[in-house]
RNA sequence: GGGCGGGUGGCGAAACUGGUAGACGCGCCAGACUUAGGAUCUGGUACCGCAAGGUGUGAGGGUUCGAGUCCCUCCUCGCCCA
């Protein structure tokens, strides 16, 4: 069929859509016997519209299971939903709409919206969480991590969102409000469900070290984030009680230096051991601290400051006395809630101790240099390793040396014992919500008298969520939301069948995005989460794309989560996600986060309908690499929309005279350079897709068809034949970045099927290497020349021609040559004096 | 304060293991075709200079025949963690 003369995107992208649809193109599992890709993008929370960042995300997962269905694997590319989660109830706590209403609506014109970009997944095996066949999973996953000590009820200090109304997890907390809603967290103490995924921070922290392709700093964040401290206990006796104090540190070394110990204001001891004449002035400054929250406590500009309770303790090594104190900076919830101070090597104990004008004594030297002046004269602490002093035994050993030996010594004398402690804590999961899974629990008085909870049995999950009057249970405040459905929460004990509760909580949602990538796999299994010889044949994940922001939230759980499921026998890998991409924000044309508040946001349907899909998709990979941040720019997306003309004007104008050419001698002249630019781009944008640099292989592609349009009209059969294999060439390294119009020129050029469901062709070897090539003329370093010369001339052949250039003899005049410098391919540098 | 990234033309950016800095695109300038063009095509475009030539990758030093790239000191912007 003849190419319309004009391009017109909008004419041929439904067609193209409608078509891959129609065949299954897209479908994982068409190639048993091929190698798999698993390719995927962070499951998306539904909004009602997509934005960039959407865009962007979903097209750097789409280049490459292109690339790959091209390259002949089997291809596994699914996209799902995040369905449950705040958004929707807090809407329908606003407006009464039931949160199930607003996500159906949300997931179907968002959907809309991703198909619109022509992304090519396999929509068969979409997932949605908020459908009881997804969340039963969950369920069923918090029984088995139940029975084996990885799920367990706590009382505890939570972190309460006093705008969302229920607890939030620590990672949540951002300068001390909630990162959904700005509201300020507070502390409560609320019995809660937990995981416990400390039992695995060792592991997880271990496991790092094999994700090589993952970003570095998406690591780095995670190491910090489990925060493993090497230390050290001590016991210090309290004098006076039948009482040992635990100390945790992290510079045991610098235990001769301490001049006083600190206890968290809520630490067990403090009743115990605080005396009558200090016991109002402790307890006043303990209510006080209970109050405020930890980011008030620990903030930047927070003053540090404490009361002495009287009491004393021993140190463990010397046997001398030392005042015990409480301090606003202690936490319980850290090591053993107590610290040892040693103001001459901390800096917060430092600081402290001037405040209260307690002692300061020094036992730690710079290795090298001046000696520390006394403590009284010290005017900073000296955090560094050193040499020790004044400490006993340990005087004259390094601080590496006596970290070893103390921490032995004391356990041998039962006094305490090297210890490791971590940053990271147990994830806490309930929330006081409707639109989540229900926890599946059931308290009932007779069998469970002191409210432990019983697990619903596997058969009766999953545990609906119930149908709800919106406006009446959706209030945003008070008791869970659930717990006022007396319907549903009143049921029977598994146990005696007597009348029990339903736990009321929900879980957060990160429950769900921790195995999602799974459910894929088997979207419709009932027997199991998934199907374990699925996971078999496509996990890990080989290329995983999303936003740098979840480094320390979803990232870590869905690794823990990977180990469950392992332990579980249900899946064979110990890490999920084999090559890990974080995709940089694109930020509106004034350089500002896009946001409706600046009025910047570009919507990607605006950009589709004027433009097309094929421009929006390459105008984002145009703009800059993946990782890295861009500014929207109009000027930009033209230019990009611009040259998809010239591809499609170049190949409408050769349309006709090459169609049916053929060649069969040698290529020369004119149909050699075409065939030559051909076969260059093909060589370097499929080299540039493996690097992850899409920006270059579109500039790659320009050039290619830049360097076509230099060609002119092909005159001879040869020429037509070059030309007609060039364009259809064009199209293949186009599919993965512009698939539509790369299709609609590709059926032009008489291919019966999707470029993308051909095979990405090799380049001819002999075709991508120049005869006759370039070398840069140096004297000293500096450009003087540039010489063309034959590609396989020997060193002595270069030379004498650069040392016939007048420029390079002009350089070299009255000058003795000392040395010579040559670089294949590259370069020559005359060295003179 | 700690950790991690970045600083290259008027702008977005290229530059594989040290080897012609600025590919590709935007913008701008000129020309062609046009009744016209903000369409399209062709050419030019780091800076200073008429030119020869010189100078240039945040600043300063170093290693090297040769440094955007490696090393040291510093400035600056951003993100994450405190």
């Amino acid at each position: 069929m003849a190419m319309n003369e004009r391009y017109e995107p909008q004419a041929i992208e439904g067609k193209w859509q409608t078509r891959w649809d129609d065949a299954g193109v897209f479908r994982a599992g068409r190639r048993p016997g091929a190698p798999k890709k698993y390719v995927l993008e962070m499951l998306p929370y539904p909004s009602g519209k997509m934005h960039m960042g959407h865009v962007r995300n979903y097209l750097l997962g789409d280049v490459y299971a292109r690339y790959f269905w091209m390259k002949g694997f089997d291809v596994l590319h699914p996209l799902g939903w995040d369905a449950l989660g705040l958004p929707a109830e807090n809407a329908a706590i606003k407006d009464g709409v039931h949160p199930a209403v607003r996500t159906a609506e949300n997931i179907a014109s968002f959907k809309k919206e991703v198909k619109s970009l022509g992304y090519c997944y396999d929509w068969e095996r979409e997932v949605n969480t908020s459908d009881p066949e997804y969340y039963r999973w969950n369920q069923w996953f918090f029984i088995q991590m139940l029975e084996r000590g990885l799920v367990y009820r706590r009382f505890s200090k939570v972190n309460w969102c006093t705008g969302c109304h229920t607890v939030i997890a620590n990672e949540q907390v951002k300068d001390g409000v909630c990162e959904r809603c700005d509201s300020p967290v507070v502390d409560k103490e609320m019995p809660e469900w937990a995981f416990r995924i400390t039992r695995y921070s060792q592991d997880l922290l271990d496991s790092l070290d094999t994700l090589t392709e993952w970003p570095h700093r998406i690591t780095a964040a995670q190491r910090n984030w489990i925060g493993r401290s090497d230390g050290a206990e001590a016991d210090f006796r309290v004098q006076g009680h039948d009482a040992l104090l635990r100390v945790f540190t992290t510079r045991i070394d610098t235990l001769f230096g301490c001049t006083y110990v600190v206890l968290a204001p809520d630490h067990k001891l403090v009743a115990q051991v605080t005396t009558p004449e200090r016991r109002a002035e402790v307890e006043a400054f303990a209510k006080r601290m209970a109050a405020q929250s930890k980011t008030e406590r620990l903030g930047e500009g927070t003053e540090k400051e404490g009361v002495f309770t009287g009491a004393y303790a021993e140190n463990p090594f010397t046997g001398q006395a030392v005042p015990i104190w409480i301090a606003n900076f202690v936490l319980s919830d850290y090591g053993t809630g107590a610290v040892m101070s040693v103001p001459a090597h901390d800096e917060r104990d430092f600081a402290f101790a001037r405040k209260y004008s307690l002692p300061v004594k020094v036992v730690i030297h710079p290795a090298s240099g001046d000696k520390l002046p006394p403590g009284d004269k010290l005017e900073a602490a000296y955090t560094e390793y050193g040499v020790l002093e004044d400490s006993g035994a340990y005087t004259g050993q390094t601080s590496e040396q006596a970290r070893q030996a103390m921490a032995a010594s004391l356990e041998k004398d039962g006094k305490g014992k090297a210890t490791v402690t971590y940053r990271q804590k147990d994830w806490g999961f309930s929330r006081q919500r409707y639109w989540g899974t229900p926890i599946p629990i059931v308290y009932c008085e007779k069998c469970d008298p002191d409210r432990n909870g019983l697990p619903v049995p596997l058969e009766q999950l999953p545990v609906r969520l119930p149908e709800i009057d919106t406006q009446a249970v959706l209030t945003g405040k008070g008791e869970p939301p659930l717990a006022k459905v007396a319907s549903w929460v009143n049921t029977t004990c598994p146990k005696c069948g007597g009348p029990a509760r339903r736990e009321a909580e929900t879980m957060d949602t990160f429950v769900d995005s921790c195995w999602y990538f799974a459910r894929y796999l088997s979207p419709h299994y009932d027997a199991a989460p998934f199907d374990p010889k699925e996971a078999q044949r496509f996990l890990p994940v080989d290329i995983y794309v999303g936003g740098p922001e979840h480094a320390v939230m979803h990232l870590l759980y869905f690794r823990f989560w990977t180990r469950v499921m392992k332990l579980l026998g249900l899946s064979p890998v110990d890490e999920p996600v084999k090559r890990l991409i974080t995709q940089g924000i694109v930020n509106g044309p004034d350089g500002r986060k896009m946001s409706k508040r600046w009025g910047n946001v570009v919507a990607p349907s605006s950009i589709v309908q004027k433009y097309g899909a094929d421009t929006a998709r390459a105008y984002v990979l145009f703009a800059g690499p993946p990782e890295r941040d861009f500014d929207w720019s109009d000027d930009q997306v033209e230019g990009v929309f611009r040259f998809l003309k010239r591809v499609w004007t170049l190949a409408a104008t050769h349309q006709e005279a090459t169609a049916g050419a053929t060649h069969d001698g040698p290529y020369e002249g004119k149909a050699l350079e075409i065939r030559r630019a051909a076969h260059k781009t093909l060589k370097r944008v499929g080299e540039a897709i493996e690097r992850l640099s899409f920006n270059t292989a579109i500039a790659g592609i320009m050039e290619g068809v830049n360097a076509l349009y230099a060609q002119g009209t092909p005159e001879t059969a040869a020429e037509k034949a070059a030309m007609a294999e060039a364009v259809r060439l064009l199209a293949v390294v186009l599919t993965p970045f512009a698939p539509h119009i790369a299709d609609e020129i590709s059926e032009a050029y008489g291919s019966k099927d999707f470029t993308v469901a051909q095979a990405w062709p090799e380049f001819d070897p002999a075709l991508v290497v120049d005869d006759v090539i370039p070398y840069a003329v140096q004297v000293n370093g500096k450009l003087r020349a540039e010489i063309r010369v034959a590609a396989d001339a020997a060193e002595a052949d270069v030379r004498a021609a650069a040392e016939a250039d007048e420029k390079v003899q002009a350089a070299l005049a009255g000058k003795t040559l000392r040395k010579f410098v040559f670089v294949p391919k590259r370069l020559v540098n005359f060295v003179a004096t």
